[in-house]
DNA sequence: TATATTGGTCAACATGGCTGACGTAAAACC
DNA sequence: GGTTTTACGTCAGCCATGTTGACCAATATA
């Protein structure tokens, strides 16, 4: 053991390493969405009527554009998939008070019951992750994660965190004290 | 601060930190597998032809029906996939040796090589991700990723990991000394 | 008033999932 | 040796979701 060569065994552990990761990676997701996929299907929709829900409901009042920022997709798919949702009644949209040109986007009481049930299923998978790993692992992966993004989406998170913060504020300052 | 009701803003967290996770995820996996979309439209390829190579790549001789239990999606979607990496000379099919019904997949040179460039792009990308986050970071984020898989993933992946070690035994006991 | 922005819509197309039905060769079993 | 099962392929068609391009209406703004 003491006589391989370190250099060849070095590289041949960074890259199983790395393969290791992109394939948990490819895992992962999978399996994360696979159950919010079945029950989607249920209700005749899919993931990305879900994606829409998410963000709806994560930011009440969001307009189309910023919701086109965050999902980087075409405005025609998106206006697909939301035209379906305010038909089904998930979502409702109300003019924007100072520009009137926008349309803010909510979810409705049904919105959120499907959103929450959706959430708190994936929410339970990971809370069990988190909690057989542990907490350091848990900062483990957000850096990591956080690593593997493009820094537009970075800016872009950071962005809607500002916001929400914001919001936070301004709804309950109560909380603060 | 000392007077904050410590249940609501327990589970405020929880759910904060919850979220938190949902989003990496969703935004990680986009732009982890964006880089690669991008070098794939070029050869007029998708997400799926990238999955059959990579895990061809991974699995020099791997069967078709061991690739569709790894994708998880059915013969008819893989084999338009298959039709298409073979005849632009990506990969080729061998009979099994023992059981002749068995089509053992394999990389050309041209599909090792495109599936070289796309493994270190992404590769790279981990590889940044990690650096940034250090050590202890990279094992609590694997630990999360398969905190997150389904059962069934896990014995999957332990017994791919079974064949490979078999396999490096094999071909390379000279590293084992 | 002219221009830019926000959002929607129609048409057409590609990818990549899916189901169902059917076929063929080889292996395994009785 | 005949039957059944397995491994794989193929054809046809459907659906969801992404794309481009063109065009339109309402509103904001310089």
């Amino acid at each position: 053991m003491a006589d391989v060569k370190p250099i060849g065994k070095a590289l041949f552990l960074r890259e199983e390493e790395l393969r290791r990761g992109i394939e948990l990676m490819f895992f992962a997701y999978r399996d994360f969405t696979g159950e919010a996929d079945s029950i989607l299907a249920e209700q005749n929709m899919g993931r990305a009527h879900h994606r829409a829900i998410y963000f709806i409901g994560r930011n009440p009042g969001i307009t189309v554009s910023d919701l086109l920022t965050i999902l980087c997709i075409t405005k025609q798919s998106l206006s697909r998939v939301l035209s379906g949702l305010m038909q089904d009644g998930y979502v409702i949209q109300k003019p924007g008070a100072t520009d009137r040109r926008q349309r803010l986007l909510y979810l409705t009481e049904t919105g959120i019951a499907l959103e929450s049930r959706l959430t708190s299923l994936q929410g339970r998978r990971f809370a069990a992750a988190y909690r057989e790993a542990g907490v350091d692992a848990v900062d483990g992966f957000q850096r990591v994660l956080q690593g593997l993004l493009d820094s537009d989406t970075i800016d872009q998170i950071a962005q809607q965190d500002q916001n929400k913060r914001y919001l936070i504020a301004m709804i309950a300052p109560v909380e603060s004290k």
